[in-house]
DNA sequence: CCAATAATTCGAGAATCATTGAAATATGGA
DNA sequence: TCCATATTTCAATGATTCTCGAATTATTGG
């Protein structure tokens, strides 16, 4: 990934308001929510939201379909992932300093199944 | 993690500067390096780097620590590892499309030995 | 076609941020 | 103590960024 990606994706979810509706998206799924919808969840005026949806979707991060009236807005789990693959290379300078911590992240994220309230199938994963 | 700290953390690294400032101490590693040296590396003038190690610093994500005439800057890998746990979490609303990834991530960090130009001890340690 | 709803675009003003030269502080050695 | 090295602080300037009101575009239903 080049730099200049990094830079646009990080300063996208570098501001307040951006950064919650990108974990408001984040938490709709690929399904996504209107943006009228986002306003309200997050009290911000339309057009503010507009400019912000804008910033996240030129980044990458999320993408924008009609249906009928709405405009629905949808994380790219692609682009979040790059990111964070981006940030993490060059992590083992010789150490596993960095590394071991992601491995936690890893298997804290869909295998504590904390907020498993949803059930999700769980194709039989090894353990640790 | 706090909101604030997230984006304290995120404008931190969402500048090109800082950005190369941060993955050259993430290479460098738990020793750090001078402040000095930091600047012989990407060329840019001491006084603004020294503004935008002030930054890195007030965000947590490096520290500085006085070792004769030089000031030795290091990385803080705690606080990175909170930003990318905060930065995935609940990004599991169900399915799995980025948790997935996430476990790539940790595989590829510290297995995957494609970078290993600077010969890491390796103390051996299981492949894939 | 007209009105209502949903969202975006435009322009301006305020606020924040990055960079620079000049001056200041801290350390180590002669 | 005096000087050179290493780095920071300060103040100013220019560049971005954020937000807001007003106007605009797109879509649906009557």
């Amino acid at each position: 990934m080049e730099m200049d990606t990094a830079i646009k994706r990080l300063s996208a979810i570098a501001q307040d308001a951006r950064l919650e509706v990108f974990r408001l998206l984040v938490k709709a799924g690929p399904d996504g929510m209107a943006a009228g919808e986002i306003a309200r969840n997050l009290s911000v005026a339309a057009n503010t939201l507009s400019a912000q949806l804008l910033v996240l979707s030129n980044a990458g991060l999320i993408r924008a379909r009609r249906e009928g009236r709405s405009i629905i807005y949808a994380i790219q789990y692609d682009a979040m992932r790059d990111l964070l693959v981006f940030l993490t290379e060059d992590c083992c300078g010789g150490r596993a300093e960095m590394c071991a911590p992601l491995a936690t992240i890893a298997a804290r994220c869909c295998s504590t199944s904390e907020g498993a309230a949803h059930e999700a199938p769980a194709r039989s994963r090894r353990r640790r």
